[in-house]
DNA sequence: TCACAACTCTTAGAAATCTAACTGTCAACA
DNA sequence: TGTTGACAGTTAGATTTCTAAGAGTTGTGA
């Protein structure tokens, strides 16, 4: 492998082989990773607006709008404008997202678990310390 | 942030930081960043077959055919059914794409070294050496 | 040898994402 | 107060990627 693009030729190849494993179990849940990531980040943060999810996943207001749409279809989220701003719309998980929202978790759980045993706990909460600094200061 | 889920938060969040990066220099060059990936691995290995990018980036076959009648189409490769086996197409650069690759490799290791910027050289072979092993053990 | 499975790639059609341009709403300030 | 620019979201159309199904080629075992 080239060293002078090891690093980041290394995080790809781990979020493929991420992607990949938990390709399966997101398309019995009928949602692609993309859509599963949305459904986790309007959990923890409900009431937020589209442009929330555009700056936290650095994504053209244009592509959350499209997704939104496609959750929404799906019956998975809510969406309502507040009264004290009709630009912006709040989004909210439906009940039936939130029952899918545990079974996303769980995958994504299962994934870091996975990630965890390639290395001993040292070393993990090392690389936890050390991206941490990367995520921080780029 | 949910620390069950913490190692591949982070890793997403700093490959979308890097995709991001890199976009617009990519945009210039008529290219996303999957396609560059792609011309960056042919470089390496000229003559491959289609399977072998599959193989490479655990995609499908067909996103393959696709992705390189796109990169056909605008002159960077050029496809060869070998003589030996009539179901291959081994794949090679064009004079064109060699001079777009220069350009692409250039893109990546700016990237890097941006990373590189964000910890202390030790850290940063530490960082290494720990996504050698994770990537390796998955 | 020949039937059948495996391999490699392609096509068709759906879904997701992108850019560019647009609508409607709000905020700032002369 | 009225104009102007910023903001939030949408639409249209192109491109990319996906799944599923299919075509042609090669390998293998009876």
């Amino acid at each position: 492998m080239d060293e002078q693009t090891e690093a980041i030729d290394l995080m790809r190849s781990i979020t493929s082989k991420l992607i990949r494993n938990q390709a399966n179990t997101m398309q019995n849940l009928n949602l692609n990773q993309q859509q599963g990531r949305t459904l986790q980040y309007i959990g923890l943060h409900e009431g937020l607006i589209q442009k929330d999810l555009a700056d936290a996943f650095l994504l053209r207001g244009a592509t959350i709008s499209s997704m939104l749409q496609g959750l929404e279809q799906k019956g998975y989220i809510e969406r309502r404008v507040p009264s004290d701003n009709e630009r912006q719309k709040q989004i909210f998980l439906s009940e039936r997202g939130s029952k899918v929202l545990a079974d996303v978790n769980q995958v994504f759980i299962d994934s870091q678990k996975k990630l965890k045993q390639t290395i001993n706990d040292k070393e993990y909460q090392e690389l936890i310390r050390l991206l941490r600094a990367v995520n921080q200061n780029m």
